[in-house]
DNA sequence: GGTCTAGTTAACCGAACAGTTAAATAGGAG
DNA sequence: CTCCTATTTAACTGTTCGGTTAACTAGACC
């Protein structure tokens, strides 16, 4: 069901690079060959290559030849495994928040009656669960 | 409206490490302190600090003190941006890729028609790559 | 053939990363 | 104060990254 972790790796990987999101949101338009994916960054062309080679390698789009050019455009899932990733940790995130939401308002209760620094003496629930 | 892209680039980068996302995974359950968290990996207390150190600095998780421990948890709208991010992205890309299908099945229709306005160069010649 | 265009590969370099061990720090407990 | 626990900082190391320039490859065009 999930995918190969270093799937998982390559794609938030690629994408942590301001340059390499700026190529997807210029492919979001539609394909281009890798000279117009170029243009508008002060980089050699070499380093574009790479850049794209990366995202390649992380299955966010794909190159293939056409006459002596290359045109590059989106993989059609490509995104799908990392937004998952990142929605399912979105889903136990606000869970966790909301828990914590509740000790939290607690502590801080606790703080505005004056108790000073540290204060901390909630019921250390040490949780075990597995999810 | 778009935070500074720097957090972007860290909240990808820190999620691009197969450990420091089993890290969020385990914060998710709750908060815990920098001992807990280690104990799964097989790697030292140093290298866990500083991935926390790394997740801490892309806002996607907090260290407090608490006595001499430290205890760790997720950082509430730490995920937003690169979520929202992703998000967007997705968007685009469904569209691109939904052109780029109209696009094609145009194209195909045409040429099953016979009609002579296809611009394009020459059909992908079969190339024999790996994949 | 030669040349032009488009892109990649090779070799290199400094900076950042991911881990290590050893020492330092902060606070609780005796 | 001393010791113990929890964690960070320091110093070091090998690896990867992101960029460079120079040389190479692939195909179009004359």
């Amino acid at each position: 069901m999930d995918p190969s972790p270093q799937l998982l790796d390559r794609a938030f990987f690629a994408l942590a690079d301001p340059t390499r999101r700026a190529i997807i949101e210029r492919l979001a338009e539609g394909p281009a060959t890798v000279g117009e994916l170029a243009r508008p960054f002060d980089m050699s062309l070499p380093a574009i290559s790479k850049h794209l080679t990366v995202l390649e390698r992380a299955r966010l789009i794909r190159r293939e030849r056409e006459a002596q050019r290359r045109l590059c455009s989106l993989e059609p899932e490509g995104l799908r495994p990392a937004l998952h990733w990142m929605e399912r940790a979105e889903a136990f995130w606000t869970e966790s928040l909301d828990r914590l939401t509740g000790y939290l308002s607690q502590e801080q209760e606790e703080l505005s009656h004056g108790t000073g620094r540290n204060a901390r003496k909630k019921p250390k629930g040490r949780r075990k669960g597995k999810v």
